[in-house]
DNA sequence: TCACTATGGGACATATACTGTCCCATCTGA
DNA sequence: TCAGATGGGACAGTATATGTCCCATAGTGA
């Protein structure tokens, strides 16, 4: 696939550039409907003349509409997106990353958005979108129980999650493990809870303080109310959630000097689901709490993993090092050559 | 693959066109060159300024060079029009026929050309092309012997085949079966000798007369000349070959009214390698003669079919009902459409 | 209710690419 | 040598894309 466009594009060059400006400009368009020509122009460092003929095309194929309130993106304009998106990677060469990438980490599948979510923020959303089309395309139909993290990179993932989703599907969700520290607006709580709205699913929060002793996570367990929740998270089928900077983590939960004195010493580079581990992807700290491990993911229909930035490198390469269910990876071009360019 | 097309056609309209344009032009200064900007325009009913663009162009990306004689192809437009071939059939739908003539025949794979031979004799040139891409794949590297039939579409084979195919390559050809009974300039000695000037390889000849009896071809065969080419045929191990309509071959070679009367009287429909046979692919008569039979095709490293026109659909549906080695067929868009609409 | 902002659409001059149609010097091949 | 084909130049005309305005209006928040 790869030198074929070698030929398309020295047969009739020119399109290429055409083609990915519009692609482009479908995925800013979804990402910020409904929007006028002279904000896409802004966002997109192009004319407004430009935007406009191109937006014209659109709107004579049917991709795009036009409201007076601004573009909107129609069913074929996302279908477009779908179908278009292997071969837009393959002409900006993201393709030949994402293969890359998938045999260096083992993964079953990879998706690379171009941009670094540490330098541009709004790249977190375009992978939100990015784990929005995987989801589309490889969620089980029927039902599912997923189990989901916290973390802005899954509040990113939630907030792009679509109603199209849920065609043919119930989807309940449910925070994979509880007690995370985390500030309420990440809480896996809350992205649960707008997960389910946007999919008209159900969801079951789980209200747990920081834990500190086996004794108390023995009694909590009794719970009605928890063992339910907990319950429901061993049913779950498919997991999405993100890995983090085992330092950035540690900060962001405010996790005790003493602990961050353990990681430290143990070399730990990563973290996912409350599991810290150094770099050849052995675990050296666990936090304590109910809910899901890493080695619950081997028996999921589907673990999505989601991670931007070049400062996730490290913790990303560390993690895929722990032998787990066959993952799909959504992450940035940032992070992707990170990895890549050792 | 079929689907993403419609979206790249979404999003840039009229690219479509003009990529399908420029690869005809292509393919007609391959089969033509050197020839000039408005002999092309006048083969593929352009206008000479149109023909123009697309040549500057062209040229620009280096797919042809432009000489005081002509315009002739380069290395990489070879390459161009080998790799664009399957994306050009895809867009043109041939490819969807391919796919479909491949599992109703039962073929290794199949790559059909646009229009019908029976209208129009220069599409046998390009099926010619076609079976030399072909051959340039799929031939195996080293030393090979290659049987060969007579015939006009093997003498168009032969027209086309060029000398790159030779490189990593020593190629010698030999008439498949002798005695046939055609016209000198479509003999298989001909075609043989052709081929082999091209392919900077040698040939060996087989001169046979018609056979009529049982005796005959048994002292014939102890002829040293004869005996050394009919060990050459042995030991091929590629073959290239028509398939024929029975009457229409009957007729060519001037056989005798009792023998077409037979030949009706079983329903024959086609004839390959001197085999009739009738549409269930049950052979119906033998022409008595030494070499190759269907079902030495076996033993073959490759084995190439090459029909076209819509008049030889029966033919060639029959002749695939006869369990072969799996054969590739190169035919023609009227061929195909023939067999493919019932 | 009012003012403000962002929206699509219209308009127009300009730039770029493509097209149709000539002519001409030159090369080729018989 | 000479007829026919070749590439290249030229130019007017057309289609499309671009840059830059202005305008009426639909929402939005005060």
């Amino acid at each position: 696939m790869d030198l074929e466009w070698k030929w398309v594009n020295a047969v009739v060059p020119k399109m290429t550039q055409k083609l990915l400006r519009r692609y482009s400009l479908l995925l800013m368009i979804r990402q910020t409907q409904p929007v006028g020509r002279r904000s896409l122009a802004e966002r997109l460092a192009l004319t407004e003349r430009t935007v406009r003929t191109d937006l014209d095309s659109l709107l004579d194929t049917g991709l795009v509409s036009m409201q007076t309130n601004g573009v909107w993106l129609t069913d074929d304009g996302q279908t477009a997106i779908l179908n278009l998106q292997p071969l837009v990677a393959d002409l900006t060469g993201l393709r030949k990353k994402e293969t890359q990438l998938k045999t260096r980490l083992g993964l079953k599948d990879c998706l690379i958005v171009s941009g670094d979510s540490d330098d541009r923020p709004d790249v977190k959303r375009t992978m939100g979108e990015a784990a929005n089309d995987l989801l589309r395309q490889q969620l089980p139909t029927g039902e599912s129980v997923v189990a989901v993290m916290g973390g802005t990179t899954m509040a990113a993932v939630a907030e792009t999650l679509s109603a199209t989703l849920a065609d043919n599907r119930q989807l309940t969700f449910v925070p994979a493990r509880g007690g995370m520290g985390e500030s309420p607006k990440i809480q896996a709580n809350t992205v649960c809870a707008r997960m389910a709205e946007a999919t008209n699913g159900h969801f079951q929060a789980l209200y747990l303080p920081e834990l500190s002793s086996k004794l108390a996570s023995t009694s909590l367990r009794q719970e009605p109310a928890i063992a339910q929740t907990l319950d429901l998270i061993d049913h779950a089928n498919v997991a999405i959630h993100c890995v983090g900077d085992a330092m950035a983590m540690a900060k962001r939960r405010q996790m005790s000097a003493e602990v961050t004195a353990t990681l430290v010493n143990r070399h730990a580079v990563g973290e996912a689901f409350g599991d810290f581990f150094d770099r050849n992807g052995q675990i050296v700290y666990r936090v304590p709490k109910l809910g899901l491990s890493i080695s619950d993911l081997d028996r999921m229909d589907l673990v999505v993993a989601v991670a931007g930035g070049h400062s996730k490198a490290a913790a990303v390469e560390a993690y895929f090092k722990i032998p787990p269910a066959k993952t799909f990876l959504i992450t940035d071009e940032g992070l992707a050559d990170m990895i890549l360019k050792k």
